[in-house]
Order: structure tokens, then C-alpha cells, then sequence
DNA sequence: ATAGATGCAAATGTTTTGCAGGAAA
DNA sequence: TTTCCTGCAAAACATTTGCATCTAT
């Protein structure tokens, strides 16, 4: 997504639910932007705080889920009790290393047109999914914990 | 799995591990295999309570990741910051209603199959997975947010 | 002028941990 | 009799919320 589409996206979000602009949400949505892969609210604070010293926390979380709701950005939750957030339209799945926590990005067509499918099945309208796969890496340097 | 099977299982890790049989233990995975879907460590304290009222909620908690290790559990994170139990060998993937929170379960072999075939391309051995839709369901009743 | 947004600090809710006493090996 | 477990309370942790103040509209 461009940057400016996306500013535009969310833009039109606001206005059509009655909320402002706010310097603030530009600047959380920029760094959001320029982040690569998956970004936590603590991490996404750290850097906007870095130009703009005045932002609070609070804020960095209460923008991240609207710009969930504006369709802008995706949250995911791979257990360790944190919630990570990417670029919404960067769309994959992933799969973690058990061992070393190694973090892959797949896409598999076939999956996504059965996950159609399923949900339709069921009287769905699927919006979003998550697909997780977790296993054991075989790379040499993954630093694995004693197996069993 | 079955019950007897199940106590075997667990014994086995523990002997395995040098870890120590206990009567909390034995109660909490009873309680655990007695449970239906899923699970929070907070209701399954409330049960096993009720049968042994001196157990405390951080056994609990410390069983059922013990029985995740074992193989005995599997966790979820369905986004509501708990964290869900199921009895593993029950296995099957979640449909999620995002306005009513209902949750369906369903079972997809092709699905799984092609699980297989993404993990073995990246060089992992496949141990898990996690695999949420989520969509709009269109029961009558279902406790719709309003709708943008 | 008014509805919303912000920052701060306090509150929340779940899960983890330190520790002293208790139980299994 | 040593090692591991337990319950309790306190701590940790991410996230949310109340509120007085500020800001976009």
C-alpha cells in the first residue's frame, strides 16, 4: 500500500465516522507504514516517540486498533502474550520455528481459495484468517532447545 | 484420547523429565479430558476447586502448560488476551464469528495435507498448526455490532 | 463552540514468580 | 533426604481507562 493511498484510506475513515485528524495519527501511521514484517505497540511507541517525544502510549495503542478497524492494519497473537501488527495488504501466513522462534512468510493459493470455500460452507463471509504452522527448523544454527 | 490413556501419557513425561506424580496433577488433568472445546486456565481452576478446594489457580496454570509440553494440551490465542485449552487428538481448526463471537469448529483434509507440503519446502518438520477464519456469520440472531 | 483526542497515571486482567512449607521419589 | 511441588501473595506484563486539558472541526 502507498503511503499516500493509505493516508487517504484512512482519511476517508475518519470522516465517515465522525473522528479528526490528528498530528498523532499521521505520525503513527507513517512509522507503521515504514515498518517491515511485524511490529508490536510498545516497538511502533518507541519509534514515533523518537520524533515526536510528546506522544504517549496510549495513544500508539488506541491508533493501532483503528487502524485495524479502518482496514489498514492486521493484528496477530502467536502466544507469548503480545500483539503483533502488520501492514494490511502485505498479506501471508506464517510459519514459526518452535526451537528458535524463526519467523517464515508463506502465501499458498490453493489454501486461500479452500478457506472460500470452507467459510461459505458455513454460511460465512470470510473477512480475514490466520494460519499458522509451527514445526522444527533443520537450519545448523537454529538454537534449538534439548529435544526430548 | 482416553482417559487411562491419557494418565499414561502424562506419567510417562514426568518420568521422563524426573518430575513428580502429584494428586493436583491427577485432579487438574482429570478435570482437563472432563472439558468440552475450550478452555481458560481460570475456569478449569473453578472446577477442580470445586472437587479439591485447597488446589491453587497458579497449579493451574502451571499444569496446563505442563500438559502442553507433554502433548497433552494445545493452546490457543483467539485474541481476547486468555489463552484457550483443548484436549490434543480432538484436533480441528476455528471459524469465528467476529460480530457474535461464535465459534464453529471444522476439519479440512486437503487443508491439512497441504500443510504438509508447505512445511517440508521450507525445510521444517510440521508439529502444529493454527488455522482461525474469520467472518461474518448470518444467523438471524447473531449479536451484530452495527455494521459500517 | 463543541465533539473528539491526547497524555498521564492509575486500573485492569491474565499469567508468572519468589518463597517457605509440604510431599513424592 | 533430596528434589520437586504447592499455595499464597506479590510481581510482572501488556493493554485499557478515567480524567483534565488540549485541538480539530
Amino acid at each position: 500500500m502507498e503511503k499516500a493511498e493509505a493516508h487517504e484510506k484512512l482519511e476517508r475513515y475518519l470522516a465517515r465516522h465522525g473522528l479528526k485528524q490528528t498530528r498523532q495519527r499521521a505520525a503513527i501511521l507513517d512509522a507503521f507504514l515504514a515498518s517491515t514484517g511485524h511490529i508490536t505497540s510498545e516497538q511502533l511507541y518507541e519509534i514515533v516517540r523518537g520524533k515526536q517525544p510528546d506522544v504517549g502510549a496510549a495513544t500508539v495503542y488506541r491508533t493501532l486498533r483503528l487502524l485495524c478497524e479502518a482496514g489498514l492494519a492486521n493484528s496477530h497473537q502467536f502466544g507469548e502474550g503480545v500483539t503483533l501488527y502488520e501492514v494490511q495488504g502485505r498479506h501471508h501466513d506464517h510459519l514459526i520455528c518452535n526451537d528458535c522462534g524463526a519467523i517464515i512468510e508463506f502465501r499458498n493459493e490453493l489454501v486461500e481459495a479452500e478457506q472460500e470455500k470452507i467459510t461459505a460452507q458455513h454460511g460465512f463471509q470470510l473477512t480475514n484468517h490466520q494460519h499458522i504452522l509451527f514445526g522444527t527448523c533443520t537450519r545448523k544454527d537454529c538454537e534449538r532447545r534439548p529435544r526430548d
